[in-house]
DNA sequence: TGGACAAATTGGTCTGACGTCTGATGTCTG
DNA sequence: CAGACATCAGACGTCAGACCAATTTGTCCA
């Protein structure tokens, strides 16, 4: 757990209570350097620390539960859920929880893997594409000795994402496959899940390879075709 | 990084109070019929009509803001900002702007414009086409007057978003074009602002009437370079 | 050593009060 | 009569204190 003692803690002035207490507890948290899963000062110290009302802590705190980045337990205390900086905009969504709206976060995403796929092919480095090489050997590996590969999937698309240079497709892409299993109650590691999607993974790595941005972006959307195909029938099933 | 995948882990986060109030708010927003604009009762009449604290009502509520569903005015009451219908549910993405962030957010821009443009060829209708072609021959008017359009450029690439049939992408466009101005301090009304993206609207509007998805495709890919070659410039011009 | 029980910690909610802003109504003045 | 100003009720914003419920921690006994 953090201390706050001598961590620059100021009152706050009365002018946009709540927006000030969020401006200082994020700057709180980025000083104190707290990382996801530690646990946030309780409310009253916040309060004390802070000088104001536990009612403008908690609306704070509240706002930031909302953001999807604490998560509060009731009895132990409030944790952080994602790394947090200062400079950060959040964009809330609202999705019809039906079928339109799984196809329609599905369409979204889309377009973030092609383009994910795209710059990886124009930036990937040396070391960025050595570590794909090694991440795809080794879901091909476990694909077949056991007929699908969730995990090293996984680990294959983030070396993509990592390759593409920009941080924010590893961020928006994980946040999505969250709100994808806890709304739609999809897990992506059952056994059959994107089993057909296979030999495209060895297409996209050597597109990437060799720069060429425009066959990275077919074989993305040869994998998303699959996967999505699987996602809807998963989903049908579900029902 | 550890993977909690499906081992059942269902946060839940209890506190079943709040939910129930923001239930029973959306349930009542609904019944009522209640359209963006209005205005929702007071945080006492609510109090007293589900019998809970203030402080619940005023939790829930505080939820709503932060989900962009609702607009605290003080001293006049909470309005509706957006439709509500059961059934839906919300994605909160957080865009984390460091150094590079413009550039990073410019990039996912990409992806998801020209992902719009591409479904918008495959699917829109008549009715789509006919507002698109009546939005780009104001935007054309304007700009042959007054060597620029700001407001009626805006209207045209919203129909595009809209023909796309996928309400998800307006919604996250108009945020990041929002994130763009209050973040970045950049307006894009300026009189010489994406200029030079004159010609290419013309032939994004022909490729989505014929009905050809990659060069959609290639046209956006046209504007927003132009776009991003301009907000760049203005970037460090605002420096 | 291990389990059961008690105490402290922490978030959740209620109540009541007061401050401050907004919008409308009423009043005064020219 | 029209417009500017003063007033007031309504609504959100904040604070304070109290109590409840869940969790964690500590202690004691078998």
């Amino acid at each position: 757990m953090a201390d706050i003692t001598g961590t620059g803690f100021t009152p706050i002035a009365s002018a946009g209570r709540r927006d000030a207490i969020l401006e200082a507890l994020t700057g709180f948290i980025v000083q104190s350097g707290l990382q996801p899963g530690d646990r946030l000062p309780p409310e009253r110290e916040l309060m004390a620390g802070l000088q104001v009302g536990r009612s403008s802590i908690r609306e704070a705190i509240g706002h930031m539960q909302a953001r999807g980045i604490v998560e509060i337990r009731r009895g132990s205390g409030t944790y952080l859920k994602r790394p947090v900086t200062e400079n950060t905009v959040y964009m809330p969504l609202s999705i019809a929880s039906q079928r339109d709206g799984l196809l329609q976060t599905l369409e979204v995403r889309r377009g973030l893997e092609c383009e994910a796929s795209v710059l990886a092919a124009k930036r990937a480095t040396r070391e960025d594409i050595e570590e794909m090489r090694a991440a795809l050997e080794t879901m091909e590996a476990v694909h077949l000795r056991e007929g699908t590969a969730g995990e090293a999937d996984l680990v294959f698309h983030l070396s993509i994402y990592k390759a593409a240079g920009n941080p924010l497709f590893e961020q928006l892409l994980g946040q999505m496959r969250e709100a994808f299993e806890s709304f739609f109650s999809i897990p992506f590691n059952r056994p059959d899940f994107a089993r057909d999607s296979f030999e495209f993974h060895r297409m996209l790595f050597d597109a990437i390879e060799r720069r060429d941005p425009e066959s990275a972006r077919q074989h993305t959307l040869a994998i998303l075709e699959v996967v999505e195909h699987d996602i809807v029938r998963m989903s049908n099933e579900h029902q």
